[in-house]
DNA sequence: GTGGTCTAGACCACG
DNA sequence: GTGGTCTAGACCACT
C-alpha cells in the first residue's frame, strides 16, 4: 500500500491534493530521486478515484519537473528534495505576494502584514 | 456618478469585485457608516451589468455585516472603517494561517516565511 | 414634540414601527382614552417621513380598534390599556403558535420549548 | 425519487421550504451525515423548479455548515442530527428573546409569557 | 456529469 | 422608486 491519500471531503481539488501530497513525500524523504510512483491505474484502484485524476495530477507533477513518465514502464521521481523546497519557496513566495496585494488594498501595512505573518506561523496548529 | 467599478476583463468573479471595491471604500473613508448605497437598480444600469450580480454582491455585504438593506428603502453602510479593518486583518491572519501549515508541511522554517513575507510586501509585483 | 419616534435603521417597517409604538404609548399609559393624536401631516413632518406611511399606520390602528379618525377632526385613542393588553396577549400567542409549529418540525419537544421560552423572558437583555 | 419536496402554493419561498425541508430531513434521520444530496440539477428537474433556486438553497445550507458542496462533485451532509438540533434550539431561543422584548414592552409579565407559550404548544392549531 | 456565475426579463410587496 | 425572488437559458472549470 501507498503513503499517498486523498480527503474526498477536501474542498481542494483531487488532482492538486495528490499533485501536494506527492511533493510532501519527496520533501520529507519518503520519496526519493529515482523512486518509481505507483502505476495511473494501481493507485485509482487503490484510492477509488478515477484513472484520469491520477493522469491529471502525474501530467502537472511533470510539467513542472518533479517526476519523469516514460511511457509503458512508469513514473519516476526526478527532482531532489533540496530543489523541490526551493520550488516550494517561490511558490510560497508568490502566494505570499497575492496575499499583500489585498492587504496593501485594505490598507493593511507592511508591519501589520509582517506580524499578521508571524502570528500565523507561531500560532497556527502544527500541522493541521 | 458613484465611486464603484468593476472590470469585465478581470478574471474574478464580478459579486467579488464588488465586495472588495465597496469594503475598500470604507477602508479608505470614501464610504461612512450610515451613508447610503446607490440602489441595486441604478448601479447596474451605471456599470452596464445585471441588477442580480449587484444584489448578490449586496447579499454578501450584508451577510459579514457590512451593510444593511432595507427592503424598499435602500442599503446603507453599518460599519465603520476601524471595525472593518480588524476584521481584514483578522482574515488575512486566518489565510497566512493556512499557508503556514502548507509552508511546515513542505518543512519551511519560520525565518524562512518571514522573510518570504517581507519579500512579497515589498517586492510588490514579481511574478503578477 | 411628541413621543412617538421611528428608527430609520430598523428593519421593521416605518408603519409598523408607527403602530407598535403608538400601543406602547397607550399601554404604559402616554396615551389615554379619548386623547388626540398628532395629525397625519404634522408627524410626518417632525418625523421627516412621508405621510403615507403616517396614513397606513393610522389606518392599521382604526382597523384593529385603537384609535378612531374622525375626518377633518384628526384622531382619537379609543381602546383602555387593559383591552389592549388582553390583544397584544393574543397576538403574542398567535405568534408563540407560528414558533412552536417550526419547533415541532424540528423535532423540539414541549419541554425544550417551555425551558426556552424561560430562558429568553429571563436572560433576555431589559428592553433590546 | 427524493425525499425533497416543495409547495408552489406555499407563500414561504421556495428556497427556504427548500432549506427547511433538508434540515427536517437531517433531524429525523432521513438524511445522514456524509450522505450525498441529489445533484442541483437533477433535483431541479424532479421538482419542475429553476436549478438557480435550488443552487441558491444548498448555497444556503453550506453558508451554516449543515451541507458542504464540492464543485463538481456534488454536495453531502456534514453535520450531524444532535448538533443540527442544538443549533436549531438556539435559533428558537433567539426569537423567544424577540418575542419576550416585544412582550415586556407591552407589560407582559413572565408568568403571562409562559402560559402563552405553553398554550401555544399544547394547543397548535388555534388561529393558524 | 458536477457546481458556480452571469444575463435577461418577470413578478411581488413595500415606501 | 426600492429590494427580493424566481425562471429560462447560457457559459465556465472541473470530475
Amino acid at each position: 500500500m501507498s503513503l499517498i491519500t486523498v480527503d474526498l471531503r477536501d474542498r481542494k481539488q483531487l488532482y492538486e491534493q495528490l499533485v501536494d501530497n506527492i511533493k510532501n513525500l519527496i520533501l520529507t524523504g519518503e520519496l526519493k530521486s529515482d523512486e518509481k510512483l505507483p502505476s495511473v491505474r494501481s493507485l485509482a484502484r487503490e484510492l477509488g478515484i478515477n484513472p484520469n485524476t491520477i493522469q491529471k495530477a502525474y501530467s502537472e507533477l511533470e510539467r513542472c519537473g518533479v517526476i519523469l513518465t516514460l511511457p509503458g514502464r512508469g513514473s519516476i521521481v526526478v527532482v531532489q528534495a533540496d530543489e523541490l523546497k526551493r520550488e516550494q519557496l517561490a511558490a510560497l513566495t508568490d502566494k505570499l505576494i497575492q496575499l499583500s496585494h489585498e492587504a496593501k488594498k485594505a490598507g493593511i501595512t507592511g508591519e501589520e502584514f509582517i506580524t499578521a505573518a508571524k502570528t500565523a506561523y507561531e500560532g497556527g496548529t502544527e500541522h493541521d
